[in-house]
DNA sequence: AGGTATTCACATGAAACTATTCTCTGAGTTAGG
DNA sequence: TAACTCAGAGAATAGTTTCATGTGAATACCTGT
């Protein structure tokens, strides 16, 4: 009770490390972009065809998570809607992230989730996708116009949904009458283009623009500037930027993982009511954040699999490298035991390989000779988050 | 010894199925004129 | 007769299951020496 007292009032009269702890926030848009100034030029250069009232080419961008690619689209889009609304110009740009759940991860969402954006409500489900269609041609087509959209993450819906949806993208020009549509594609995969049907490369016609990932130096400034706006003045430790921009640039140059970072680094230095964030809170906030991840992840998912990451970890915990077979023998007796109907070995292979996708597993495939090719299965936790997170599982399943 | 064929234990792919959610349509029902 | 209700058909989608085919290398099985 003491203590508890004492702490706050060591919180409350010491001083917040923090300015401006929302200039961290993933959601916070920069005034401006660093190192980032000829691919806006480009962009511009490609789309300003619309504030003629022309239709631009069809465009790229490709990058690694964390180069600039969305804010570098939408910072030059929102530059050109300011101009075209002070010409009476009638440009519009809708912007879609095409990862979202249930919003447009599909062809049918991803067109209705357009016309949302132009006034027209459009059911969930129950009509035929061509019906959906039809229905955006009507809404845009209405008036003059020229229409720009941004399609972010764009190689994630057309892994699933398949590269027909492109095509019938770009043949709506051929449909309207008054409007144009071009799009802009942004893309994490780079050989996400070369994967498509010819016939729908060469009908979209686009120009493609990469995005390298940032150095560390090119970092370092950028963490400056941000830092500038974000802790009081002297509360970094030397060198601190640095390491953090280290980290990062080890990382492919993820500069959104770089301010992460540096953001945690902070929080954990003010809890712990340290005067400067130094560099061990670096490491600290590196695991933070992997931990939290990996926390996440296992108490959100649906119980199947969660049934099977506790078989993994049980008997990685015995011994490591663990056969499918095996985890699948534990998980279908665990199903026993809770009396649920077990999922088939085919699923759970899926499962396992999503498992190590996300990074809670690793799960090379190994090939035993004549006693045959399976996958070698190792939990990738540190040794404590191990513990609490088996924890957390056998709770939630009720084991 | 050296070479080929087998064989294991799954991996990987494709298609079909199930269950849920939602719209639309048209038949039947109801209430007011 | 207009308005309303309600069941049934048809869609989209997620999450599976079913069926089929693929696969890397340690062994088993030859072969000729």
């Amino acid at each position: 009770m003491v203590e508890i007292n004492a702490f706050f009032q060591r919180y409350v009269s010491k001083d917040s490390i923090f300015k401006n702890r929302a200039s961290l926030q993933q959601e916070y848009v920069p005034r401006n972009l660093p190192f980032r100034e000829g691919q806006i030029q480009e962009v511009a250069s490609i789309l300003a065809p619309a504030l003629k009232n022309e239709k631009p080419s069809n465009l790229f961008v490709y990058g690694k998570t964390g180069t600039g690619k969305t804010l570098t689209v939408l910072h030059t889009t929102s530059e050109m809607q300011k101009v075209a609304s002070s010409q009476k110009l009638p440009l519009r740009v809708v912007f879609v992230n095409c990862k979202l759940k249930r919003v447009a991860d599909t062809e049918y969402r991803l067109i209705a989730e357009l016309a949302r954006h132009f006034g027209k409500e459009i059911p969930t489900t129950g009509l035929p996708t061509d019906e959906v269609y039809r229905q955006f041609y009507e809404i845009i087509d209405k008036t003059k116009q020229i229409i720009i959209v941004i399609l972010d993450e764009i190689d994630q819906l057309i892994g699933k949904t398949g590269d027909a949806l492109l095509y019938n993208l770009t043949r709506i020009n051929a449909e309207l009458k008054q409007a144009k549509l071009s799009m802009v594609g942004i893309s994490n995969d780079m050989t996400f283009i070369e994967g498509l049907d010819p016939r729908v490369k060469s009908s979209l016609g686009g120009e493609e623009l990469l995005f390298p990932p940032y150095d560390a130096e090119q970092l370092e400034k950028i963490l400056t500037e941000r830092s500038e706006l974000a802790f009081i003045q002297n509360s970094l430790e030397e060198g601190f930027i640095q390491k953090c921009a280290g980290i990062a640039a080890r990382d492919h140059g993820d500069a959104r993982r770089a301010i992460e970072l540096m953001r945690v680094a902070g929080e954990i230095a003010e809890r712990k009511l340290s005067i400067k964030v130094s560099i061990s809170h670096l490491d600290e906030a590196e695991r933070m954040i992997d931990r939290h991840r990996i926390i996440d992840i296992a108490s959100t998912q649906p119980m199947q699999y969660q049934l099977v990451l506790y078989a993994t970890m049980t008997l990685c915990e015995r011994k490591k490298g663990v056969f499918t077979g095996e985890i699948y023998g534990l998980y279908a007796r665990l199903c026993q035991q809770l009396s649920v109907r077990p999922l088939t070995q085919r699923r759970v292979a899926d499962i396992l390989t999503e498992d190590d996708m996300l990074g809670l597993i690793s799960a090379p495939i190994v090939s035993k000779g004549r006693y045959g090719r399976t996958r070698e299965i190792t939990v990738s936790m540190q040794e404590n988050d191990f513990l609490s997170i088996s924890l957390l599982l056998r709770e939630g399943l009720g084991l």
